[in-house]
DNA sequence: TAGTTTACATACATTTGTGTATGTATAAGC
DNA sequence: GCTTATACATACACAAATGTATGTAAACTA
């Protein structure tokens, strides 16, 4: 056996982690048996068992990989109170978060198997807490920047800023997962922006179309 | 053995598809297997394989023994054209099947089944079948109601009433996922009642929150 | 440079699920 | 009342996946 240097070893883990991505998004992850990643990164269960636990080990720092980065882009984006205006940088956050899972095919794989090719059960349930933490992250964040939004542009809100921010999650998520269900029936950036805005306006935000505060 | 009568006979069936329910919602579709569910109904693999031709088959008798019933209320309460008035139509079809979802046991679980306990792959594909058409069904039934409203209405909608469609479905599918992954976290048939009406009040249709056209 | 650990590959044992074939008592049809 | 098809239960054969144990050459360390 030829022992490999610690880059090529980290090189190894990273396509183990590339082809558990793509056989768990066409097979799902319950029907991808260890052997077949392996194969696919052209190794065998040996490298797989010495780099993880398991599959559910594997399948968290699959996930990990994606979506560490990409909370962290967003929570970015949102947390940096003061200077921009509250309510671009709620639009501005969606904006990207959608941009980025649209455009970016490893993404857009990830986020396609948490949705739809693994089923939130015991060791899995992982995938379920990171869900609800993203989202408690999410709602805080936006909590917070709705009633920033509402003092500076002198509008009452017809809900509390909670109920609000719920329902902007509800927008997002629903939106990402019918976009996952078939792509090809929508553009997601372009529809995420026109729905938010009607429901920014909703929310007594922007009074017509044509005083657009982020026009194209 | 003793043979079953023909009423005997279906009610194992539907022993069988209870015991896969529970099983499928607490274990996830495959990490049961068809031993589990013919003992929890009180049976062996040979009844279930008489009844149905593999899990695949089971799985869609049990989604169809719920969404059938399910869909058809929704679709009678939205295609009702002329009398009442088409937003109110909306809301109504709306707030009955937040309710029916939170409110039936049977309901919730075989949602909650459908979207996180279940991979959408190969032969289990015909549950993304089942929502793709469902999602459909719904976008045709309230972009004609949307139509209709705006003009009894007088409002000029923002955006298209496809698009406006989208965004209510999202919405809509993205509270019953945020509320099947945590159902103590809200009421789902409060907030979503909430939501929608700031989503419809951002389409134009409620001006303030005094004159809402459906008041508790 | 000798020893130790790393980064796997290989081999083995065990479990588990599936599909099918076969058996059978009895309800249903005539 | 005889026959036949029904509604299962039981038994069998096969495949496939998992975890672990063991082997090993080369990189690293002292």
């Amino acid at each position: 056996m030829v022992r490999r240097t610690k880059e090529e070893a980290l090189a190894t883990r990273h396509k183990l982690l590339d082809a558990a991505e793509h056989l768990f998004q066409v097979q799902g992850v319950s029907r991808t048996s260890l052997q077949d990643i392996a194969r696919r990164a052209g190794a065998t269960r040996g490298a797989v068992y010495w780099h993880f636990k398991d599959k559910a080990d594997l399948f968290n720092a699959m996930m990990e990989r994606v979506t560490l980065p990409l909370e962290q882009a967003f929570q970015n984006k949102l947390g940096q109170e003061g200077q921009t205006d509250p309510l671009a940088r709620i639009r501005g956050g969606v904006e990207e978060a959608l941009m980025r899972i649209a455009s970016d095919p490893q993404t857009r794989r990830v986020f396609e198997v948490a949705t739809h090719k693994v089923e939130y059960v015991d060791e899995l349930m992982e995938v379920r807490r990171r869900h609800l933490k993203s989202r408690g992250d999410f709602l805080v964040q936006v909590e917070r920047g709705l009633l920033a939004a509402a003092q500076r542009h002198e509008v009452e809100l017809p809900v509390s800023a909670a109920t609000a921010a719920q329902g902007l999650h509800a927008i997002i998520d629903g939106l990402i997962q019918s976009w996952l269900l078939e792509s090809a029936d929508f553009d997601l950036t372009t529809l995420g922006r026109e729905v938010v805005d009607v429901y920014l306006r909703g929310l007594g935000f922007i009074r017509s179309g044509s005083d657009d505060p982020n026009p194209r």
